[in-house]
DNA sequence: GGAGGTGTGTCAGGATTTTGACATGAGTCA
DNA sequence: TGACTCATGTCAAAATCCTGACACACCTCC
């Protein structure tokens, strides 16, 4: 007897298949713009708080440093970001985006807003509030 | 300590980091069982329906037919799960879990189970059941 | 001052996944 | 019958991510 029950009644089932579905639409909404969902993220997140080390970016985007360190190479290689050639404090390079990483993740914010808008078309202003609640309460209660 | 300013608030990016969380903590918890989460999410569709081929599991648990393929082999190496030769009908190949496969599933499923309860800990059932007809709002308005 | 612990960046190797491609079997339709 | 379309399985190459490891910088405590 399975423990789990009907697989299309579990809420774990379910949220990691939203996930997957809203990873694909955000790849298919990033790729015209040459941009991976990871690359995003880490755009977005440096949109909101800028100056961020590469552990931090990677903490926040649930992935590890060496990872997060691929992509900042990648950005970087491409003039969207920049970093200090060596670190003032520590050994952690503080990472700013440049102005056409502003322009990138301007075009790719509008995007991926398009898509979430789309996911989110069912839910009115307190659904959406009573969804994001009930997501941080699953995400600190696994973490 | 990182507040990520709006982007806390996007739905979205909360629940990225939410099935982020809950996979890292099923990966925990079938480590010691020696099951990748992949391999658990394909025996877990196979206990509830079985006789599904490759290109059906790949659809059920949002990967590539041929990322399942590799799975499939490996399972099928280990004797969890047995495949005809050849097909009888097309080219799909049904998949049959073994008695060693539905032992296997049994234990993750329980160790799968515990963890899903310790996310939804502060969900009454009311709770749990409208969560999960959020998800499966956002998954079909996205997919 | 020195030892130990923590956080960080980086390198190397392996595992997993995706993309692209090709061949096969089945169904549709002129 | 033959051309066309579609779904499936599989192979190969590339990209991505993770695990393990090492060195460096800072901090605390003795």
């Amino acid at each position: 007897m399975s423990q789990v029950g009907d697989l299309g009644m579990s809420v774990g089932y379910v949220l990691k298949q939203a996930a997957a579905a809203l990873r694909g639409a955000m790849d298919d909404a990033l790729r015209p713009l040459d941009l991976t969902v990871s690359q995003y993220s880490c755009l977005e997140v440096l949109g909101q708080r800028s100056g961020l080390s590469n552990s931090e970016l990677a903490r926040a985007t649930f992935v590890t440093r060496q990872a997060m360190n691929q992509v900042l190479r990648g950005l970087q290689e491409r003039g969207l970001l920049t970093r200090p050639a060596e670190a003032s404090h520590g050994r952690s390079r503080p990472t700013e985006l440049t102005d056409e990483g502003r322009r990138a993740l301007a075009a790719a914010s509008r995007a991926v807003a398009a898509v979430e808008q789309r996911m989110l078309a069912g839910f009115d202003d307190d659904g959406r509030r009573r969804l994001l609640g009930d997501l941080l309460t699953c995400r600190d209660a696994v973490s």
